[in-house]
DNA sequence: TGTACATCAGTGAACGCGCGTTCACTGATGTAC
DNA sequence: TGTACATCAGTGAACGCGCGTTCACTGATGTAC
C-alpha cells in the first residue's frame, strides 16, 4: 500500500474508533456529531467526507469491526471451555468477564445500539446476532454433555438464551463499573458473578434434564 | 381540581404522551428535542418550561409512569397464570404477547432506554427494573411447582433471569411488527412464540430439577 | 352577586450555538516519460 | 535519476437550520372583599 494509502486507512480507523469511544462512553451512537467525530480525531469537519457517505455508513462499518471482535473473543471463550472439558463453568465466566473488562466498547456499542435510535445499525445488528447465534450453536455440538440433544432447533433455542443471556451480563457487569470503585466495586462484581453462575446452573439443570 | 389545575394538567400529560410516542417510534430518547416535544402537542416551546425543568426531568417522570403501566401488566399476566393453575404455560405467553401489543410504547421506552444515552433515564431504569424483579420474586412463591426452591436467593436468581428474557421476548416481537406485515407477519410470530416457548421450557426444566 | 386585583399557562421575538453540507483551495504524494 | 503533470486527503470559509434558553407580554381563570 502507497504511504498515502497508508495514511488515508489511518485517518479512516481513527474516526471510526472516536466514533466508538464517543458513542460508549454513556451517550448513544446517534446523539454523537459527524462534527464531533472529526474533532476527536483532530481532522476537519470536511474531511469526514473523503471516508464516509454519513453517520449511517461509518456505522455500519463501525458494527462490521465490533462483530467481528465479539465473534473472535466468543469463539476463543469457546475454545477454552471446550478444553478445560469437565472444569466447572464458573472458570469460562470468569474468563467472559476478563474479556468485557478487556476491551468494554464493542460489548457496549452491539448490546445499547441493539435497540437503539439508528435504524439501519438496529438492523445490522439483529443480523450480526443471527451468525453469533449460529456460530455458538456449533460450538455447543462439540460439547459432549449437550450430546443427548437431538433436535438442531432446541440447540438453536439453547443458544439464543445463552447469547442473550450473556449480553445481559456483559452490560450490567460494564455499569457496576460505572457505578462503583474500588473495593465497593469488587464486592458487587463477586456478588454478581455469583448470580450469574446460578443463572448458567439453572440453565444447565435444565439442559441435562432434556428429552 | 381548579379548571385551570385540570388543563395544565392535560397539557402536562400530552407532553409526557408526545416524548414517549417519539422515543419509541425508531429514534431514542436522547435525539429527540424538547420544541419537538412541544410541537407534537402544538405548545410553543417555552411553554414547556411550564411543566419541566428540562428533558431529564420530564424523561423521569415518563419513567414513572412506564414503569407502573410495566409493573400493572406483569402483576394481572401473574394473576392469570395462578387462577388458570396447572394450565399450559404457552397460553400465559400468548397473554404476554398479547398485553405488548396492546400497548407497546411501555416496553419500548423501558427496553431500548436500558442502555440508552440518557444517564438519569438509564439509572432509573436500573432501579425500576430491580422492582420488578422483586414484584415478580413474590408472585413465583406462590407458585405450586415452585414451592421445592428454598433458597430465596435462588428464587430472585430465576425472576431475573424471566424478566431478562422476558424484555429480549417483548422487544423482539415489537420488531417483527416493524419488519413483517401480513400473512408473513402472523408465520414469524407464531414461529417466534415456539421458540419463546422452548425457552421456557429450558428454564422450567431446570427449576423442576433444582435441589 | 359584582368588582378589582393576583396568578400563571401559554405567547412571540430574540439570542447565540453547533449542526450537516457545499465549494473552491492547497500541497504532499503518485505516476508517466 | 529528474521533470512535469495528475491525484486526492485535508483545509477553511460560508450557508441555512433547528436547537435550548431568556425575556417581557397577554389574557383567561382564581381570589378577596
Amino acid at each position: 500500500m502507497s504511504i498515502r494509502d497508508e495514511r488515508k486507512q489511518q485517518s479512516r480507523q481513527a474516526l471510526l474508533d472516536a466514533a466508538l469511544r464517543l458513542s460508549t462512553s454513556g451517550r448513544s451512537f446517534s446523539s454523537i456529531s459527524l462534527r464531533e467525530v472529526a474533532r476527536e480525531v483532530g481532522l476537519v469537519p470536511t474531511a469526514f467526507y473523503r471516508h464516509f457517505q454519513d453517520m449511517d455508513h461509518l456505522g455500519q462499518e463501525l458494527l462490521d469491526q465490533v462483530a467481528l471482535h465479539l465473534k473472535t473473543v466468543l469463539h476463543q471463550l469457546g475454545l477454552a471451555y471446550l478444553s478445560q472439558l469437565g472444569s466447572k463453568s464458573q472458570n469460562t465466566l470468569q474468563l467472559f468477564f476478563q474479556a468485557v473488562d478487556q476491551n468494554p466498547e464493542p460489548w457496549i456499542f452491539m448490546i445499547s445500539e441493539r435497540w437503539g435510535g439508528s435504524k439501519v445499525v438496529r438492523q445490522a445488528i439483529g443480523r450480526e446476532i443471527e451468525f453469533l447465534i449460529d456460530d455458538l450453536v456449533n460450538d455447543l455440538r462439540r460439547i459432549e454433555s449437550l450430546k443427548h440433544i437431538q433436535d438442531e432447533n432446541d440447540l438453536k433455542v439453547l443458544s439464543t438464551i445463552l447469547t442473550n443471556l450473556s449480553f445481559t451480563w456483559a452490560m450490567t457487569w460494564i455499569s457496576l463499573s460505572r457505578q462503583h470503585s474500588g473495593l465497593a466495586l469488587k464486592e458487587q462484581q463477586e456478588q454478581f458473578m455469583q448470580q450469574a453462575a446460578t443463572e448458567l446452573r439453572f440453565m444447565f439443570r435444565g439442559v441435562s434434564n432434556w428429552t
